[in-house]
DNA sequence: ATAATGAAGTTAATCGGTTAACAAAGAGGT
DNA sequence: ACCTCTTTGTTAACCGATTAACTTCATTAT
């Protein structure tokens, strides 16, 4: 294998100081209009590729953003959740989509705990970090201690406001499922959810269901809540405990669209089908939800627009540092399908 | 901030010099069990983190590895088809499951060209790259010139055997689909596919289809053939062509899940229903196959096994370069649910 | 005529590790 | 007593960039 082509290459071939070059690289005017072109036609006749790695060390910037994604809860071989839900890669594409065409790469990794972390940003020299997922109270103080461009996605956690937080709109659209089933007369309304103690995001998206339920003058009522996993599996589950429930729910409103199927599913598998017996609503509207039977109704959110806008609001963070956190929050849109009905 | 703790911090606390302090971390036996105590707990004493830029700088290895996926071909801003088939997330998930716990991390790229991919790979000091989709000719050009490990994902390619390769046994594949649809009495049976010239995936499993029918005594037909992408919308554009085109097909062999559920869609569109106007075979079995309506019969292959075996080809390379190229091949098995029936 | 300013470059230290080359001291052999 | 190994370290160069400090030389101001 030949020798990479070093910046000192292109200085000899050139005939300039490496330093020259460098400014050159860098956009720093330095060098007069005809040095500048010479260096320029050196670097790309002989194939010049600046190192990051190399440009890293002596800058201590790495142009790389780490990811961290939610985990798998139990078992003792955790994995990423993005295998069950359709709704991180969406979020990824985003990710991708941008953060190349801004000259970053990104890395991705389960979040673990703080101290992991932690260890990976100054193994990694990151220049900042997305964060998606339930975070543990500790990880903020953690988080703090090493002081790096931090953006938040769905974040409602109590020192979440410190940091930039990306999020939707997640009461208003759990105000707008519930409020569509209303419309259409259903008054025993399920909501399915994860932990909703903790979880911000699910905690939202319910207080938009009970808000629409007291709005309707109908009293919330606690044994209608089932919390569950996050997944197909944990819709699923969940399904089976409002069967077994009684039998007055007619509709479900739950906290993603990979529940709903599960839903969906373990109704069919006891004869009930959706939207006959049960109306069901999503949220996220991820792709899936149109190619489906029935196609679903949702609450959609961007989630390619999200990642997008996390990487957009990290790297400005990164490039022009501030003192105040934003949080943006995105638009959510109640998309009707096939899978609610008139009661 | 603090100052980042240095091997230089650690050298002074210990009482030693920095290649001591070199040699414990990296295991290299040339210190005395009472020195390597006393550094190691140095270490731990004032939290030092091997910074991995500059060993990077130092070593040449980045413990680092490149994955690149396909993007959509065609529209100006092309995205990662991660975002349109669950496939790429199961395959991510396995990777990113084994990467970690070796010690690397992964960055993802889309494939535009071989020129892009070397940049990425010398700007990144990437020490191995996984590929996964369909490869430009060029493209193998352009990586022999940079001696690297290389895994190829399903590239049966005529330069690819160069390279190690992780792949399904896909022509089993998709004669184990065709073969069920004929053993239920079905013999229109067409086959939906991304380009067969193109990729060799969709090739292999088409051999598995005709020899399926050939050995049934059922002459191939071009005209079942249908070509289009690979991902939900091209499953039911090609459904609309099916369902124009006459009328024989009872059944349908697809290469991907996500390809099928566009099928189920299109069908039900216009009134005709799975399985009972056309039996459809999916293949990769994401986990959505399991919740879905009808659950999909397809031809499974391990995705997230697949991500792992990737790494560890890579890895394996990376560690102990060998100069033959290895080829493991993933065994597929039909998994029978209810998008199939009886003629 | 002289000092001050600015433009255009260069030199050399630095980032945080690794590692080849060297050194000192103790062990073993004759 | 002398030589040769080993063991256990240390010193300093190096990886490929960036950048502060410095040098030259030409231009302008006083």
């Amino acid at each position: 294998m030949k020798r990479k082509v070093t910046i000192r290459d292109v200085a000899k071939y050139a005939g300039v100081s490496v330093a020259t070059v460098s400014n050159v690289i860098n956009n720093i005017d330095k060098a007069s209009d005809e040095t500048r072109e010479m260096v320029l036609k050196s670097i790309k006749e002989i194939g010049y590729q600046p190192d990051f790695v190399a440009r890293c060390l002596a800058k201590g910037k790495s142009n790389l953003i780490g990811v961290m994604l939610p985990i798998t809860e139990k078992g003792d071989e955790p994995y990423l959740l993005l295998r069950d839900n359709p709704f991180f890669s969406e979020f990824i594409s985003g990710i991708d989509f941008i953060s190349r065409k801004r000259g970053y790469d990104f890395l991705i990794s389960g979040i673990e705990s703080g101290q992991q972390c932690k260890e990976w940003v100054t193994k990694r020299n990151l220049d900042g970090i997305i964060m998606l997922g339930m975070l543990p109270r500790s990880f903020f103080n953690e988080m703090e201690e090493i002081n790096l461009p931090v953006v938040l996605i769905d974040a409602y956690e109590e020192f979440a406001t410190r940091f930039h937080r990306i999020m939707a709109d997640d009461k208003n659209g759990g105000y707008l499922a519930t409020k569509h089933l209303i419309s259409l007369g259903h008054r025993h309304i399920a909501f399915v959810t994860g932990s909703v103690k903790q979880s911000g995001v699910n905690r939202e998206r319910f207080e938009g269901y009970k808000k629409a339920l007291q709005e309707a003058g109908i009293t919330p009522d606690p044994g209608l809540i089932f919390e569950d996993h996050v997944t197909f599996e944990g819709g699923y589950q969940a399904g089976k405990r409002i069967m077994e429930s009684g039998g007055e729910i007619t509709a479900v409103v739950t906290v993603a669209d990979v529940v709903a199927f599960g839903l969906i599913n373990v109704f069919r598998d006891h004869g009930k089908t959706v939207p006959d017996d049960y109306s069901v609503v999503g949220f996220d509207d991820i792709q899936l939800c149109k190619y489906v039977v029935p196609r679903l109704t949702t609450v959609r959110q961007n989630i390619f627009k999200k990642g997008v806008a996390a990487v957009e609001a990290i790297i400005s963070d990164i490039e022009l540092p501030s003192e105040t956190s934003e949080t943006k929050i995105l638009s959510v849109e109640l998309i009707q399908r096939e899978s609610t009905k008139k009661l």
